[in-house]
DNA sequence: ATGTGC
């Protein structure tokens, strides 16, 4: 079909236009240099981007971050904000599979030189204490009862439970816990896959890392956030497991199903959508809510297990810098043609990066901005960020490097053995699930993540506060 | 991403 080339309009500094023809409600946005644009063979990403802006009640534009790739319905690095009080829809499939799935920064109280003595004995016990790999759980064993109370409250009922303390909450997204979750609305299936899988890392580009602050580029940001050059971090990038999975596919499954009823068409039936206020839309809204929250309390029991180890071994403890989530649709107010509207954003692959002196930031960052938490590949960079005042694209950036080899293509490139030496000879020592899983996450698989993060600030969604290098790695 | 594909 001579229809399927997407025509792409240089725009500006980092900004490719796809301008609105048949079909499209809006057009679409590409914030990217040239050298990041899709072009790994079949990739059908900005064919995404296009078929995005076509859903009914979309408002602005079809978003994608630097990192965008190929995806479920969306694109991975799309964003999409749909009209909720004019039939806007909302789609599973515009947050992903793996529902809030998020990255948490915690600094250690000590300098990298702290860690000189014993590092490998570190990371031999935190890749013990990390339940970690396909369908394997967990940190905590939960019973149905405790289930639906993590569904329900989410990081808050594991801190009330004693994992964790008041700052997790402070510095989480939400203080922790999406109102409006129902976990009534879960499927016997959904529920069974959660119950043995709490406090788990999962598997593909999942890890805890231990890294060091290598450049602080934000002083005054960086002392509010709560790290300085030198320091000692751990980032945990993990999401909502079995679960959300689980949520997903059933409500993918049932908006399929229900679509016709409210004179839906979409041009794929991946981006299977309903109207957000209708009750298939409040439903899934609800379900997606409790993965959310099970995602968080995933992440703070994985905190706390890191936490023992470090305090055993290192004699350090381990402070919340935040949590925040990539795969998530929100209901927020937006200023829209001047006038406040009540949106539906879905994030899927892209951050929410709010600026300074926005209402939703806890007070002691009001003045600095949201952390933008940025993981970049086992071998190289992560990158801590923060919302600008300019933030188009409904406050959101960049999450992470982005893929432009596919698994497949990675693993027959790559020998697990030779990698873990080269990252060895880096410094970096790795304690791996798999010597596929190892292969597959190649740093060679995913795009630079410098570039990524210049070309997210030079298209002005973020501000760099500092770059993270990595020393230990435990991988999914 | 995922008890790794209809």
């Amino acid at each position: 079909m001579s229809d399927s080339v997407v025509e792409l309009v240089e725009d500006g500094p980092c900004r490719f236009r796809i301008p609105r023809r048949a079909g499209m409600r809006v057009d679409g946005v590409v914030f990217a240099t040239p050298g990041l644009l899709p072009e790994m063979a079949g990739d059908q990403a900005l064919k995404q981007v296009e078929n995005v802006a076509k859903l009914p009640g979309i408002v602005g534009a079809s978003y994608a971050m630097p990192d965008v790739h190929w995806g479920y319905g969306f694109p991975i690095g799309g964003v999409a904000a749909t009209d909720t009080e004019a039939g806007g829809v909302v789609s599973p499939g515009g947050v992903g599979f793996d529902i809030s799935c998020g990255v948490r920064l915690l600094a250690a109280r000590c300098d990298r030189e702290a860690l000189d003595d014993h590092l490998e004995l570190l990371m031999d016990a935190l890749g013990h204490a990390t339940p970690r790999g396909a369908g394997k759980g967990a940190v905590w064993h939960l019973g149905r009862s405790e289930l639906r109370e993590v569904l329900a409250e989410g990081a808050r009922y594991a801190v009330e439970q004693g994992h964790g303390v008041q700052r997790d909450l402070d510095r989480c997204e939400d203080e922790g816990v999406l109102e409006g979750a129902a976990a009534e609305g879960l499927s016997d299936r959904a529920l069974q896959r959660g119950l043995g899988q709490l406090g788990s890392l999962g598997s593909g580009n999942h890890f805890l890392e231990v890294q060091a602050v290598d450049a602080v580029y934000d002083e005054r940001a960086a002392r509010a956030m709560g790290f300085a050059e030198g320091q000692v971090c751990v980032m945990i990038h993990c999401g909502s497991r079995g679960l959300g999975h689980q949520v997903c596919t059933d409500h993918v499954r049932k908006m399929d199903r229900a679509m016709a009823r409210y004179g839906i068409e979409v041009p794929d039936r991946q981006l299977a959508s309903v109207p957000a206020d209708s009750p298939e839309g409040e439903e899934y809204l609800a379900a997606m809510a409790a993965a959310a929250n099970y995602a968080r309390a995933n992440r703070q029991l994985l905190t706390e297990s890191a936490r023992g180890v470090f305090r055993r071994i290192v004699g350090a403890d381990l402070d919340l810098v935040y949590d925040i989530s990539h795969n998530l649709a929100k209901i927020e107010d937006h200023q829209v043609n001047g006038d406040r509207r009540r949106l539906c954003v879905h994030r899927k692959g892209a951050t929410r990066a709010l600026p300074a002196g926005h209402p939703d930031l806890p007070e002691d960052l009001a003045e600095v901005g949201q952390p933008v938490l940025i993981p970049g590949t086992m071998g190289t960079a992560s990158y801590v960020l923060t919302g600008v005042p300019e933030g188009e694209a409904w406050y959101s950036t960049c999450h992470g490097a982005g893929r432009v080899r596919s698994r497949h293509q990675a693993a027959r490139e790559v020998r697990a053995g030779r990698l873990r030496g080269e990252l060895a000879e880096a410094g970096i020592t790795v304690r791996a699930g798999t010597a596929r899983g190892l292969a597959e996450e190649a740093p060679l698989a995913y795009k630079d993540i410098d570039e990524v993060v210049a070309a997210s600030e030079g298209a002005k969604l973020c501000s760099k506060v500092a770059r993270l290098v990595p020393i230990g790695v435990v991988k999914g």
